[in-house]
DNA sequence: GTGAAAGCGCTAACAA
DNA sequence: TTGTTAGCGCTTTCAC
């Protein structure tokens, strides 16, 4: 069933059906009407392929991300979603798992199948899998990289304001020693968190002591792991900020299971206000990301670079707002133990 | 670039590089050689559209599943994306939002792309919905219905062991009065297992209590206010399954809010087993659906519909099997209001 | 306002 | 073993 049938069931040529379809107005309106009708009747649908065929685009933007199973991802890819197909556009995902052998095949999924741009959420160190987009003109936008190019946006997250926020929470709380869990070592974004972290502990006046910074994976393993080394120093941090929500339910577990209290004993700060987070006991305090902007701004991004292939790539900025619950409270007055 | 030009490059014909392409055995191995050299040189990617449209088949299958921010779907989308991918083929994931016009758009959307067959994890009441896949002669697996055809086959879930297994545990630590929180009313998977529930209980000699039988959505927010009728009844149940974990945990945080502590008040069991369950509090016992042998028996459900186009459709099944943590225990020897 | 026809890139039947 | 070619379904220019 193409085109071709329905034409000759409404009396009319293909291309008449081409152009209703596609909602051409040199359509004489009962010629429209016919033809809608056929279409009605026999449940047509049209063949993309061979719009892309035709076109060289596919009306579908690739995105991948690292990890489907930490929960801001599907409530990111939700939203992303919703945006991509209300602009009658579909949307390929592509998980890596952290694997860069998985990232080459994501990456080549999304050329084979002639996407319109690539939403990167995972931002691995290295840039070479990249080329391979770029060489072949598919717009990118990466999250966090902080670095545009031609064909090349970025959506940075606003993590100076964040962390300021969370920092100028914990001072107001009297905290002096503050920890830092982050992400895993190497990858871009957990980089550029810590950097952060410790430029605005400055700005608090605060002597970062590397020690209270601990390297994660971005799951709850990472952040028991590392706030067990944390909490069992002598001269220990009274509250912790976690690279994200994860990390931080992870650091909480550890912390009770070490007979702490939280936030009595340490002051918990997650990252991202995944919905878990006001679920765990104590709800926990966290800067919040919001996902739908987020994925308007990586959808706006795509648009953009997709219509203006020659264009210099942007830099969009999202902000975080610190979402203020139960795991953060004064720090402790004397040491407890 | 297209094959043409690899062919002009290579000083071969546009259909030998196509066999080359696809391991065809009758090149010359120096050809071959020749060709791929090419290939790699200019980075070429075939392209896929072209292939579709001459085949009619995309070399993708559809995934619709209601709710991404359910955590187990995420698991199991990372399941099956990793087998389909394995295999060569792609992966078109659509969310309904247990919306019925979110549910004709994803249909919609697979038609247009031509997916190769479509494994429907959000089953609604209405039927309707699928008459355009059937039609249009698009392999569907649906899960849980129970129900299979030309072209229509169904994992189902075993209700009936798993449900024996929960209560055969409740049973040994003498609880008499037990509870079901279920899913959305009208959804057929609910509608399944509540009927099992029931079944169940009658076969451990149990009289099922109507008013000890509420609905959920699927939610946490849903077990709530499930959980809440049912602990205020003066005649209330010492033990409670639910539709799923989410609920569970929702019926947890629920009676601990009312000041009833699991397991001594009421025992709790979830269904699906997601990563959080073993990270709330107390760990949640429940009957864990494995999620890649349920992506396997998808995967392979679908491809072969696929493959014998006229086949009638096949009753596939997935056992559950309970894993036993801190929520469950013995009961309550005397009321303790 | 509508139709005819070329061509997007690939594959497979057929020819050589 | 390799090449030639028709055609998958749609869009769009050009002609009417």
């Amino acid at each position: 069933m193409d085109m071709r049938d329905i034409a000759k069931l409404a009396g009319v040529s293909s291309a008449t059906v081409s152009r209703v379809i596609s909602g051409s107005s040199l359509v004489r309106p009962e010629t429209v009407a016919r033809v809608r009708k056929v279409i009605e009747e026999v449940k047509f649908f049209p063949n993309n392929s061979a719009t892309t065929l035709k076109y060289g685009r596919s009306g579908t933007y690739g995105l991948i991300i690292p990890d489907i199973t930490n929960p801001f991802f599907p409530e990111f890819i939700k939203c992303f979603e919703a945006i991509v197909v209300e602009n009658d556009k579909e949307m390929l995902m592509a998980t890596t798992d952290f694997h860069s052998g998985r990232m080459q095949q994501s990456i080549r999924r999304m050329l084979i199948r002639k996407v319109d741009g690539v939403a990167l959420l995972a931002s691995e160190i290295e840039t070479e899998p990249f080329e391979d987009l770029i060489q072949n003109r598919v717009p990118l936008v990466t999250m966090d990289r902080g670095h545009t190019a031609n064909g090349l946006s970025d959506v940075a997250i606003n993590n100076k304001s964040g962390m300021d926020q969370a920092l100028r929470h914990l001072k107001e709380f009297r905290h002096k020693k503050i920890g830092y869990i982050g992400g895993s070592a190497g990858l871009t974004i957990s980089d550029h968190r810590v950097e952060a972290f410790i430029r605005a502990l400055k700005r608090i006046d605060i002597v970062p002591r590397p020690q209270f910074i601990k390297v994660g994976n971005y799951r709850i393993t990472g952040g028991v792991a590392a706030m067990t080394e944390l909490l069992s120093f002598e001269d220990r941090p009274t509250a912790v900020l976690a690279a994200n929500d994860l990390t931080a339910i992870g650091a909480m577990r550890a912390a009770m299971k070490m007979g702490f209290s939280i936030p009595d004993d340490v002051s918990i700060i997650g990252f991202d206000d995944i919905e878990m987070s006001d679920i765990v006991h104590p709800p926990l305090t966290t800067l919040r990301l919001p996902r739908f902007e987020l994925a308007k701004a990586f959808f706006d991004a795509l648009e953009h670079l997709k219509n203006n292939p020659h264009a210099q790539g942007e830099q969009h900025n999202v902000k975080t707002t610190l979402v203020v619950r139960e795991s953060t409270g004064p720090a402790p007055k004397r040491r407890s133990k």
